[in-house]
DNA sequence: ACAGCTTGCCAAAGCGCTTTGGAATGGGCG
DNA sequence: CGCCCATTCCAAAGCGCTTTGGCAAGCTGT
């Protein structure tokens, strides 16, 4: 059933039908009310592609994820994050693309997308340091906001970041107040942006409390839970072996504790972990007693929020900019203890 | 820049530009050459939209992701699923369209998906039992593939899923050669068809090995890493504990062995852990030396093929149905040991 | 030299919608 | 009664592409 369709079986121009689906005013509320009946018992819903055609717009979100094409991770955050924004998009009206790419073309990708019309705004993930991205969505003029932020970037554009930085900075201090001097970090790739703040806030806590940050007990990769347990298996095998890791994501907290339970070392008496926590729908660590001392910030949330932006952006591409920092929120879990070496 | 200027541009009408950028035989080589060259050059993709009207088809596959309002849980396969179906669109030049939803009203989002004419075919997600989606698919008359199946449908339709049952069968015949007697099953949802097939698996070896089910060892839930903690805690409370737990996922397999861990008792020694292994990618059990002893079969594979036999079906939908049953891959890890009761 | 191909190209229609620029109807008012 | 303005509707153009049906030029073979 289309429009023409519809139209000839109730009588009425094709117009007419249309702006008594999209509620413009210049149709009689009675008409109005026929058209919707008869669209609702056909089961008509305009044709996304001529309805696009016809407005230039594609009422389409592009999410563009990098994978590589050999067994590289897919970032356990995609499923939450997406979940939330769908969230979002499905309220507006809004479809969600997804591309797939090897990170090699990504901007190349967005060029595409821009160029075939198929999506009306974007967001970027897994922002780097001085992003090369940044300059080429910006110079395209398509819509987009990103998640986290790129230091050194000199362009501005709308994002939504955790405060990395103060949250390592924080999670740091406290296992510090509680003795720890030997504290290992198991850091994302450090040419991700968020990963560079959250060792400057993990090295500024150091060396505030007048201690030496150790690059032996230091390492970035791949934030996999077999990531963790090595490192940290490793690290136990030092000489001085840490007593405190502070990691950066749930899953691989999870290979650190698997690590400790090997050495027959208790977490939160024996060693100290720490983590950052996303707050991932199959990992939850909110329980009445978390599991792990972390701080909080719900990716879900984060990507409900970050459609919203996108979707106001579109709507009023001049606006300025919205930069929105999040505080992550400290919860004490059963993983920390104060030092007894 | 679009059709009608490029063509403008190269002095060559648009309908000879379009042959010669859809590969069509009518066009010299040489000119064929030159539009080519032109389009590179001023970055020329036909538009999604006008393209797709002119066709018909929209070069797009769409996935219905359905998720609750509330807090429920995202189901951490799919972004490896994404990932792996992602790059069989990619090669066919298909994109990829996901929709949230809530649990209600997903065969209607089916029946709009098809209305609006936004997807060429789409993938179905999560088959429950005897599922109502399956005829509303077929009697639409939309190409579509299921991960996984639905017991009690009398539909035919094409579909990938793992062998649940023999893989279950393996895993518990396994466990009680091992001299296990009590072997608790930590299940998925068992409105859910794989859940069910799995404790089919698991009830017939039981039953083939001489051994009584027993209802307060075996669970159903949503496969988050608490749901393994909380129920293997209550377990091992029981006067007759378990000394083995199979389990639905790995991510729940951690939480139960975050539970011996609390208890004191070594996985592998004191009590066995095995578990079903989607091969996440943020979550490898492959190494040189499994931590847990799985059935593993890769669901980034699963995505990959299922979206080629999607694309199939799509260029010839009157083709037969193509049912593909995958063997899980057992492998032996350290997870598990002789039942020392 | 001419019919009959093939080759290489083009003009125009059409996909299903939105939207512009009227046109018809009817009611209020001087 | 006639004029004007709302109200309600419509015909047709246009969005950017593909594709149908055809035309002109260059071959081949007799």
């Amino acid at each position: 059933m289309n429009l023409k369709e519809l139209s000839k079986h109730l009588g009425i121009s094709q117009t007419t039908v249309s702006r008594a689906l999209n509620g413009y005013p210049e149709v009689s509320e009675a008409t109005r009310a026929r058209v919707i009946a008869a669209a609702n018992e056909h089961g008509y819903s305009p044709n996304t592609r001529a309805q696009g055609l016809a407005t230039g717009l594609s009422r389409c979100i592009g999410h563009v994820i990098s994978v590589g094409d050999s067994g590289e991770m897919v970032n356990p955050i995609f499923g939450d994050f997406m979940a939330g924004a769908g969230e979002t998009y499905a309220a507006h009206g809004y479809d969600m693309m997804v591309t797939r790419v090897g990170q090699r073309d990504e901007a190349d990708i967005y060029r595409r997308l821009k160029a075939r019309g198929a999506v009306d705004g974007l967001v970027m993930h897994a922002p780097r340091f001085d992003d090369s991205r940044l300059p080429v969505l910006t110079e395209l003029g398509l819509p987009f906001v990103v998640h986290g932020r790129s230091s050194g970037a000199n362009t501005t554009y709308s994002y939504l970041d955790v405060n990395n930085r103060s949250a390592f900075h924080e999670v740091t201090q406290h296992l510090t107040s509680l003795g720890h001097r030997r504290i290992a970090l198991l850091n994302g790739q450090e040419q991700l942006d968020f990963a560079i703040r959250r060792r400057q806030g993990y090295e500024q806590a150091m060396e505030e409390a007048g201690l030496q940050v150790d690059p032996t007990v230091m390492t970035q990769g791949e934030m996999t839970e077999d990531y963790g347990y090595q490192n940290a298996m490793t690290m136990l095998d030092l000489p001085e072996p840490p007593t405190a890791f502070l990691v950066s994501s749930i899953i691989c907290a999870a290979g650190v504790r698997r690590a400790l339970d090997d050495r027959n070392l208790r977490p939160g008496e024996d060693v100290s972990i720490a983590t950052f926590d996303d707050c991932l729908s199959y990992f939850r660590n909110s329980a009445a007693q978390p599991v792990f001392t972390a701080m909080q910030s719900s990716v879900r949330a984060a990507g409900a929020t970050l459609a919203q932006m996108l979707i106001d952006r579109i709507n009023d591409p001049t606006a300025p900019h919205t930069q929105t920092l999040w505080e992550a929120e400290f919860v004490a879990g059963a993983s920390t203890g104060p030092n007894k070496d």
